[in-house]
Parts: structure tokens; sequence; C-alpha cells
DNA sequence: CTGTTAGCGCGTTCAT
DNA sequence: ATGAACGCGCTAACAG
């Protein structure tokens, strides 16, 4: 039906166009097509039908010109590749499109100069609104956040807070999250218990004090998941020990290596505990080389639940975020404040799950 | 720096605040800005001061208004919760960052409605070039991806290409790659070979020939996939049985449904080849179920490899696919296009892998 | 009720 | 070399 003789038209057909074709003015057409003011029966009909015949199409980039909204929503993700952002981002783009909005992602693979490219790209877009699941943000880099605020473009974080901001921000209860598994673990007679992952230092931080600084300089994430450990330790009066929490760049790789390292030492773990999924699969491949196996030798925990885990043989014992809802949520705050909530700014915490499966038995005794 | 006083301005600076700003005229601030025409380099740094004052950043939705181009390149995925597609949006965006585009992505969730709608939404936005990584559509249903082409927005497909439609696309040998993993399965000694998941029919097809035509009407992957099990049997002259193939919903569900049937035959299988990793994990919950383990009792092979395939105990054989190459060379495609090559509207297809680890062995003697 | 008109912010002739 | 003026497609205030 579309692509109707429009004679020397060039582009797509136009509001005036339309107008033209149903012989009434660009403001009637405006208004039936639009949605608003008053039209009659007859000429709205009339106006459809040459829309219709002609295939139009309203310019969204038109419209958000003259009204300043663009219903649309940016976000920014840490890694579109991991489903944990993969399925905030769904629950995201589910609750804004139920609520007449358009999403736009942009992925920054956790770099900092991406995620502020990415920034620029959604104020220059003139988006709505910006949710941020990303912030590669070491708390002092936060300049183009507060840009895009500055702009009076509203901000909601997910999943890494940053404290300085002073925003509205959706996460999970890390912290508590951490300390949960970590206990399951002493509880079933663990105290030489391997963390994986821990802040990025370049060296392994010889005190708890030095540790926790260096992470509350880092990801908020991280941080409060170490916390959870430390918590955990502290309640069963298990003396800290610096080389069991990995520190460093946070790859596969990495885990393996340094999981391997622990299971050198004299006094070697008897489990594992991993923030992250590739830190799961990195600490596996540490445990086959080693010629070991979970949970006779090594209990193992891990965040981020998913069918491979629980078809793992056995099957493993892993924390389950809320990851849609942590989207929703997002998403919901956001629009809100956008029909003009006043933002609360304050941290809404959802709440994870331990699922319990296999990968968690008693040490062997020495 | 940003922030000046601007009096009563209201919203973002405008090119207009900068060139008063400036003391300069707004086409004098525009052709510094825009970096084209010439200004003296007295007027230029004052411009440039000013903008720096004002924190100014073209509104790219006016720009696009003007100049009728976006620089951005509108994706459509079928599911970006899926680590293939993540993949490869990440090789489309990589690609198309450094050509000057940015990318915004879409998901239908395997949803055609969503799909049209989305292909809406790209259209509206004016974006200059549209991949679709989803068509959902069953090769009748394309009226939108028709529409877009119709108002000149070049148009690039991957992984799933849709022969009615005369468009480039980029797609991996999945006959060729499925022929290979089955064949290995069979010179193992199998000859009773699981094929999951095949096309959506609501009955399995009784004979061959329904099934290819049922195939050919739906998703061209899937299709092909079906071609290569089939190509493999035809040649080592094992009869087809339909009982073998999977139909119906494609779920992780459905698919340990399946695997649970065919290992409860009388002559039950003794292989599984799966075509996509929800079919694999499906199909591992459906071999412990049984009490079943692979490679003894069951040989396993499956489309997708990711890390976890890798730290599976035995370690899973797996088809591994180009993820990142095939979005790159979409964009490629499309820039390409967009820079005013004609298009080849032709088929590029790129190789997988088949990575041999242990999910593979000899069927054990009845 | 409907048509005319003036912006929205920017790119781009066209004079100066 | 620079500035004034117009148009992109649409919304909205204003007459009529």
């Amino acid at each position: 039906m579309p692509a109707a003789d429009r004679g020397q038209a060039t582009g797509p057909p136009t509001i005036s166009e339309v107008a033209a074709e149903a012989g009434v003015g660009r403001a009637t057409a405006a208004r039936t097509l639009g949605g608003y003011g008053y039209v009659s029966p007859e000429l709205r009909e009339r106006v459809l039908a040459a829309a219709e015949k002609l295939g139009y199409r309203a310019n969204a980039l038109a419209r958000s010109m003259s009204t300043g909204v663009s219903h649309t929503l940016g976000v920014i993700v840490a890694d579109i590749g991991n489903p944990f952002f993969a399925g905030v981002m769904r629950g995201i783009s589910d609750t804004s499109r139920a609520r007449g909005f358009d999403t736009i992602v942009l992925s920054t693979y956790e770099d900092l100069s991406q995620e502020i490219a990415a920034t620029n790209v959604l104020i220059d877009k003139r988006v709505d609104g910006v949710i941020i699941a990303s912030a590669a943000v070491r708390r002092s880099e936060v300049a183009h956040i507060r840009a895009a605020m500055d702009r009076g473009i509203p901000v909601v974080l997910v999943d890494r807070a940053v404290a300085s901001l002073d925003l509205d921000s959706v996460v999970i209860d890390n912290r508590d999250a951490a300390r949960a598994a970590v206990e399951m673990l002493i509880s079933a007679g663990h105290r030489r218990i391997g963390f994986i992952w821990g802040p990025p230092a370049a060296e392994a931080p010889a005190t708890r004090r030095e540790l926790l600084a260096e992470a509350s300089r880092n990801l908020w994430t991280d941080g409060e998941r170490l916390r959870g450990y430390l918590d955990a330790l502290d309640d069963a009066r298990i003396p800290f020990d610096p080389q069991l929490v990995m520190v460093g760049r946070k790859t596969e790789g990495r885990a393996t290596q340094e999981v391997a390292r622990m299971l050198a030492l004299p006094d070697r773990i008897t489990a594992v505990f991993c923030t992250e999924t590739e830190a799961v699969t990195g600490a596996l491949r540490a445990l086959r080389a080693a010629g070991l196996s979970y949970p006779r030798d090594v209990a193992l925990i891990g965040f981020d639940d998913s069918a491979w885990a629980a078809v793992m043989e056995p099957p493993l014992t892993m924390i389950e975020q809320p990851v849609h809802q942590l989207g929703a949520k997002a998403a919901e705050v956001l629009l809100d404040i956008l029909d003009g909530a006043e933002p609360r700014r304050e941290m809404h915490t959802l709440h994870s799950r331990l699922i319990v499966r296999s990968s968690v038995a008693a040490p062997a005794l020495p």
C-alpha cells in the first residue's frame, strides 16, 4: 500500500504531503496524526486515508525537536555480553516499552573512555533519561555523569552504586549475599576460603585495612562482596589471610592462575567463593588442572546462576540475582522521575537468593 | 567548567548562545564547531572558548534534521541475552564505532510483533541503515523489512538469511557445520542420533519431505542445520527416522522432554546433536534425569561454544561460530553501502569450527 | 473546529 | 572571511 505516486517527492513522506493529499491544512493533519486537539471525523478519515496511502510515518527526530522530549531512555551497560547485564537490559526494555518509551543501549566493555563516549552520545541524542549499569567509574571519575545531570537529564544507577553521586540506584544486597555464601562454606567446616575476585590493585595489600581502602576506591559491587566475605570470617573468628584474596585484572585466565596459586599454598584453600561467572569458570579450570574435583577436594560457591551451573556435574551452588527485576525497578524509578516524581536519591535494594545445589561439602580431613 | 551563567537560558546551550558568547555570527560558530568552511584562527579560538565555557554539545537531532543523516546504525537482534547475539552485537558496534557510527540495538525476543515495532522505531528515528539479526520472520512475514527498504534504508541480514528478500546477508556455513558434527558422531559408530531442535511444527512430520518443507517455511538457520544432519545420514546410508528429530517450541524444557523421549525409545538414541545452547543444557538435564552420562552412554555435540562448555566434566565438543566476525562483516557491508558501494545482494558465508573435546565416544555395545 | 504562523537547533546557500 | 536568512519536519499558540 505505501509507495503511492508522490510526484517529485524525495525521501519519506512528510506531514505536509499527507495534508496536501487529504486536501487539508498541515495542522489538521498534524492533529489527527499526532492524536491531539480536535478534528472532525470526516477530515480525520481523509487524513488517515492519505497517510495510509502514502505510507506516512512521523519523523521522530522532528517531533523531538519541537517537543523537547524523545520518549527514549538511554542505557549504558558494562558488557552486554554478560548474561547478568543482558537480563537487566531486558527488565529495562520490558518496562519502558510498557510505558511508551524506547530504549537505546550502549555497551562500554568496562572501559571508562567508552563510558564517557556513550554518555555523550546519549546526551547528544537528547534521550529523556539515562540508566547506567556500568560505572567503570572509580568513584572519582564521574565528571561525565555529572555533566548529564547538570543538563537536567535524570540518571539512575543499577548494580553499581557510586556513593559520591547522590543518585537513585537499584542494587542487590551484595554484602549480605556474599556473607551468606561464605557462612555456608564456614558452617560446612571450611576455614581456608579463597576469594575471587577482589579489587584491581597491582599488588596484594598486606593488611585488611589496605585491602578495604583499595576496594572502596574501586567498583562498589566488588567492595561490598569483599566486605561480606570479611563479615563472615569475622563472625567465625577466622583470621583474614591476604594470600586468599585475588587482586588485579579480572579475567577468567587470572582467576585460574590465582586459584591455582591458592591451591599450591602450604596451607591450601579448601573452598572458593567467586563473585562472578568468569571467576567460577576460571576456578573450575584450576581445579581440573590440579586434578582436584568439587565438592570433594574443594567447595565452591559463585555469583550469577545460569542454566549451565545447574547442569554441571555435580550442580553448582550459586547466588541468583533478580536481574530482570533489577532492570525493571530502575526503569520504573527513572520513568517516575520523568513523570514528575521527586527523585528520592536513595538506594533501592533487591534481594538475591542462594541456590543450594551440590558444590559444597565438608573439607577432606588433612 | 560547564554551567556558566547563561542568564535566563533554559535547556542545553545552543549554537546561537555560543555565537553570542563569542560575539560572532551563528554561521561562524556553526562552521568552527561543525568543522567545515573557513574561519579565521582568531574567531575560531573565541568560538571554541565560548563553547567550552558553556559546555556546548551539538544537538544530534537537529543536525540529523538538516543533514538528513544520523550516522547511526540500527540493529535488531532476536535475543540480546543470547551470548551468540551479544557477540555479534559487539562485532557490529566495534566496527561501526571505528567508522564513526553509533549503533542502537533493539531486541525482539523472537517475537514478530516486536520485530515489526523495532523496525518502525528505527525508521522513525531515521537511522542510516539497519542490520537484522533476528528475522522472527517466517519467509512470508517480511513486509516490515520491505517497508524499510522501500524508504531507501539499506538493510543487511546476519545469521538468518531470508531467501525471498534479495539482501546482503552474512551467515555461517550452517549446513556444513551440522554435517561435520553429525559425521563425527557417525564415524564414532553412532546410528541413532537425535536432532534437537527442528522446526516449530505442531506434530512431527511423518516423512522427510514434509519435514524439509516445514523447515523451509521457517527459520533459515534451523533449516540449514537440519539439512546438514540429513546430509550426513544420507552419506552414511542411515535411514531417516522422524522420531529422532524434535519439533515444536524451542525451549530448554522441551528439549529435555524430547531427549528423554528419545532415550526411552525401544531403539534409543546413542547420540544427540543440539543446534543451540539451550538445547544442549536441556539435553544434559535429560541425561542426568535418566541416570545416564556422556560420553559413555550418549555422545553429544552442540552449537555455540562457551566457557562453560569447556569446564564441563568431561568437556563438551562444540561448534564455535565466529560471532564477532559475523557482526563486523555485517557492519562493513552495510557501511560500504552507505559509503556508496553498490549492494551485492549476496550471501557472505563465514566458517565455523568444530572444537573437539571429550563428549563423543563410541556407543556402548547393546 | 480549522488553517496560518512561528519556532525547535542546526547546516547551508547567498550576499557582503 | 563572515553574517543574514532559509529550510529540515514537526508541534503549538493563535487567529478566524
